[in-house]
DNA sequence: CTGAAAGCGCTAACAC
DNA sequence: GTGTTAGCGCTTTCAG
């Protein structure tokens, strides 16, 4: 490939057409105030030279980029991947772009420096899309102040000072636990994802709550936490099953970790769903090919992206106009999808 | 959240320290001729008022915006998203900012656009992530004069007119084949992707070309085509224990069409691995926690990725100094992970 | 309808 | 060591 630097410019067109170069900004930005002859002839130009006008150089002028921020983690799992999906689609629907950072893992707390390199490159807003694990999210309650654009965190608490757009998992916890009082089961035990996870914990708080609800008690022995993994799913659920000996129903934290605990409860020769009903969480595409097909919580990804751009472009419009931003809480209700592990046939 | 648009600039630090711009740009990229007074004083008043440098405003002087373009498609997959995962730590690694664009399906063929918004954005070189599938890539051959900065394309067929960076798929359905052969089965079947995917077709040849070189014969009988869903496997190995009912090994194109081929097989009253031996392909990472634990074909996504950043970059830099680029081409071989579903313990 | 001048925030190239 | 000038590619403002 030979180099071939040096772009067309604005200059370079309306030297071609004879006429100034704000003649030309005018065409490209379809003001009215150009004559049909002038505008068809500098279309014609613009077409023949294929030239593209920089939207660095807009971006610098009008102090507006049409670019978004978006920090996220984990995009080696399913999860922030469908999210971020759900972000690129909204984004190119609403013509914004897209700068992207990727943080070394969950809970890094070097912030700072990534709000730097974005706000250095003039984005119009930041998605942050890293899931609330320990203290990763304490610099929101402090740092506002010091970020000139809005930001709409993903996947956190909601907290009344800031934008959060989130799948409610504590609804989810419920859903799935009440799903599996229906079934007829009474003593229904619980693997956690890792408690210093908010969503682990909101799933498990409302595993906790339906069974209170329902004048069930709620025992140390009925809950064992794993790590995500179906690696960990294996042995929590042995621990379970020595802790809970009764158990009639399991409500596992992710689709992952109840795969395992179909396998274990396999290889005991336990009959799932007669001996042992399961609900998973997550609705991984394999699930449903699961041994049994897996009864889980489906959480729609796609559309949690989706709005949370939705929301921070509402916010950068009022922004841009100097008008105040009043934050606002998104919360998108996940919903069971019924399969064989949690319902025996009558 | 109150608006305080309007960023600190060059100029106001310059005003506050009582020197000229100049002097702040050379204490920002560390040039030497600054006496250390000065830059002491201006680097306080810096940390200071807080002040950024405009990456833009500097890419627009600069001719260079360390930015890469990203085109990728289908993140819902794990497979785009591993790739990108590696993309987003080489480049972090590397300085490198990326602007990341998804295209609404796999086989999109609105190319020119996609370019256009990138280029427009100054950006340096372009990491095309979508895989190769019907005729997506006949753009590739012709519209390579028109773009003015480096491209690296990610999992397509090489050729020696530009650069790519790509799992050698053949080697991943020969070593899976292989090994098949080497557990001393001789009827080997196939359920491939959809053959109008590169990879599919590459997968099925390496698998072809190894029962051939056995001195097997390949019959249509022996292979049937899904569609990379666990869906489309459950069909495609029914008809294949129909079409060769001989079959004692089967060779699957991914992780996730297998899982149904050990679903059915169990239903069928199938012993896995001792009726049948199973290789997936993937290395989901639920694959071994399948019943039995898949046997199956790693591809290092996350170092596909990494590569594609590294070659890329490297290309850059050789254009920017005016000096010809010569394409190069990088094949990664994937890795067998053997697990229960293929070996029969003696 | 069209153009000239100024400037977004920065740096290269030169002066002193 | 430091300042001045010019300009990256575009748009805004104001003249005409």
């Amino acid at each position: 490939m030979i180099p071939q630097n040096r772009r067309i410019t604005i200059k370079h067109v309306a030297k071609e057409a004879g006429v100034s170069t704000q003649t030309i900004s005018r065409v490209i930005n379809g003001r009215p105030d150009v004559s049909p002859e002038t505008r068809q002839r500098v279309l014609d130009i613009i077409s023949k030279l294929g030239y593209q006008p920089s939207e660095l150089a807009r971006s610098l002028i009008q102090r507006r980029s049409c670019t978004l921020g978006v920090v996220t983690a984990g995009l080696k799992y399913i999860g922030p991947s469908r999210t971020l999906n759900g972000i690129t689609t909204k984004a190119e629907e609403l013509g914004y772009a897209l700068l992207l950072k990727e943080l070394p893992g969950f809970s890094s707390n070097e912030i700072q420096p990534q709000l730097q390199f974005l706000l250095a490159r003039h984005i119009d807003g930041i998605l942050w899309a890293v899931p609330e694990i320990g203290n990763n999210r304490d610099w929101v309650k402090e740092g506002l102040t010091g970020i000139p654009v809005p930001i709409v965190y993903l996947t956190m608490q909601i907290h009344p000072d800031v934008s959060v757009v989130t799948i409610d998992n504590h609804i989810g916890g419920e859903i799935a636990t009440r799903h599996l009082l229906e079934q007829g089961r009474h003593r229904i035990g619980h693997i956690s994802g890792p408690m210093d996870w908010w969503e682990a914990r909101q799933r498990n708080q409302g595993w906790q709550d339906t069974l209170k609800k329902a004048g069930l008690p709620v025992t140390e022995a009925s809950c064992v936490e794993g790590n995500w993994s179906s690696s960990s799913g294996e042995g929590a659920f042995q621990q379970l099953l020595h802790s809970y000996p009764d158990m009639d129903a399991v409500f596992v934290a992710n689709d992952q970790m109840a795969l395992s605990v179909l396998k274990v409860a396999h290889r005991l020769g336990m009959n799932i769903p007669r001996d042992l009903s399961v609900v998973g969480f997550d609705n991984l595409s394999e699930s449903a090919f699961f041994w049994p097909a897996l009864t889980t919580i489906n959480q729609n990804q796609l559309e949690l992206g989706g709005q949370a751009v939705q929301e921070l472009v509402n916010q950068i419009e009022v922004f841009q106009r100097n008008e105040e931003v009043t934050p606002r809480n998104i919360l998108l209700s996940p919903e069971l999808i019924v399969r064989e592990s949690s319902v025996v046939e009558k």
